[in-house]
DNA sequence: GCATGTGAATGGATTCACAGCT
DNA sequence: AGCTGTGAATCCATTCACATGC
C-alpha cells in the first residue's frame, strides 16, 4: 500500500493535528491543481518546512520537483481528520451560546451536524432553535446519544454545572467533548476535551494591551 | 520596590499568559487565605513547578515554607493581566454568534464590557440585543471606537468578510482582536489577534475519534 | 521542616539545510 | 532546475532537584 499510516497514531501532536485542519481550509480556497509547500506557506502565512513535516507524518504525498496535488491532498486530509463521514453532535445548555451554536453554519456543514439540544429549564423543553432542533430534557440524554449516534458533546452551560455535564456525557458514552464553560475540567483517559475559553482569550488580549500601555509610558 | 516587573515584558510567552488567567480563576474559587503551589496544582490538575515558574516571572510573591497569600496573589494577577480596570469591546457581525456574544455573561463581567454591535444589514441597524446594545452601521465604527474608548474588537462575521473587518478595526486604532471567523488572518505587528476557531476544534475531535475507531479495528 | 524560586536537565516543536527524486 | 522528505541543529517549554529563606 502506498499511503500507509507510518507513524504510531498516538505520536501525532495536537499542534500538528490542528494545522492539518488549517491546511485543509487553505487548500479548499485554491483553484490550481498543484501547489508547493513554499507557495502554500507564502499565501497563508504558514511555514513551508512545517507543512512538509506535518504532511510527511502520514506518508509521501508530494511529488519532488513539483509539489502537492491539491485534490489528492484534500482527499487525504479529509480522510486523515476523519471527516469523510458525518459526525453528530449534541449541545447541552440552550442559553444564548448554546442556541447560537446550534444554528451556527460552521457546525452544520463539512461533516458535522448538531442533532440535539439539551436543557434543564422546563420552560425551554419542547421549544426549538431557528434551525429546528428541539430542546429536550437531560433525562433523555443517554437515549438520544444512542438513537442518533452522537459522537461529540458540546458543553454550553455555566461554570457551576460544567463538570457534572461532562461526567454525564462521558457516562453516556461520549468521548469527544467541546467545552465552552470557563472551568478547569478534570480529564479522563480515553476522553478528549477541547476547551474554548473566552475569558482566557480576553484576558490574554488585556495583558497585551496593558503591556503596550506600559511600554508607551516607559519610553514616553 | 518589591514587586518589580523583573523580566522584559516581551519575554512572557503566550502559554504563560494564558495560565495566569487560569491561576486567577482557580484562586477565585478558594476559601483559604494561603495556598501552596503543590496544593493549587493538586486541586486543579496543574503542575506545581510550572505555577512557581510562571509566577516568578513577575517577582517574588510567595513566602518560603508557607505558600502564597491568596488575596495578594489574586490582586497581583489582576494587575498583571491588566483587568484592574474595565476594557471596552465592540462586536462586528450581529448574526447568531455576535448577538449571543453580546449578551454572554463572560464578556460582561470581570472587567470586560461589550459597548457596541456593528452590522452591515440595514434591517438590523437600530435594533438592539437582549442586553440592550444597539446595532450600528459600519460607517460609525471609527467614531464609536473613539467615543466609547473601545480597545478590543471582536470579529463575528463570516469568513469572506473577516479580513476586511480586521483591517477596518486596525485602521480605527484597535490593536487587540478576538476573531471567530475560520480564516488564516494576515498578522500585523503591534496588533494582537486571538482566534477561536470552532472548525479546527471540531476537526481535532474528529481526528481523535477516527483514531480511536481505527485502533479498535486493529486490535479487534 | 517546608515551600519557594531557580539553575540544570529534559523533552518537544520548529527551523535549517541538504540528499534524493522528478 | 525545483521541490519533497528528513536528519541535524536550534529554539522553546516543561520538569527536576536543590539551595535558599521562612
Amino acid at each position: 500500500m502506498s499511503t500507509v499510516q507510518r507513524s504510531d497514531r498516538e505520536s501525532i501532536s495536537e499542534m500538528t493535528t490542528e494545522r492539518l485542519s488549517v491546511y485543509l481550509r487553505c487548500l479548499e480556497s485554491l483553484d490550481e491543481t498543484t501547489i508547493s509547500s513554499r507557495e502554500l506557506a507564502d499565501r497563508f502565512h504558514l511555514n513551508a518546512a512545517q507543512i512538509r513535516k506535518d504532511l510527511a507524518h502520514f506518508g509521501e504525498f508530494g511529488i519532488r520537483g513539483v509539489g502537492y496535488n491539491v485534490g489528492r491532498l484534500k482527499e487525504h486530509l479529509i480522510r486523515t481528520l476523519g471527516i469523510d463521514r458525518s459526525r453528530h453532535a449534541l449541545i447541552v445548555g440552550a442559553g444564548n451560546l448554546g442556541m447560537a451554536l446550534a444554528d451556527y453554519k460552521g457546525f452544520n456543514s463539512e461533516g458535522f451536524r448538531v442533532v440535539a439540544l439539551i436543557d434543564t429549564d422546563p420552560k425551554k423543553i419542547g421549544q426549538a432553535s431557528k434551525g429546528d432542533i428541539t430542546i429536550e430534557a437531560p433525562a433523555q440524554l443517554g437515549e438520544i446519544v444512542r438513537r442518533l449516534h452522537v459522537e461529540i458533546g458540546i458543553i454550553a452551560v455555566g461554570p457551576a454545572e460544567a463538570q457534572a455535564v461532562c461526567d454525564t456525557l462521558v457516562e453516556a458514552g461520549i468521548c469527544a467533548i467541546l467545552n465552552f464553560a470557563p472551568v478547569q475540567m478534570r480529564l479522563r483517559d480515553g476522553v478528549k476535551i477541547k476547551s474554548v475559553d473566552l475569558r482566557i482569550n480576553l484576558e490574554s488580549l488585556s495583558f497585551f494591551l496593558k503591556n503596550a500601555e506600559d511600554a508607551l509610558c516607559d519610553t514616553g
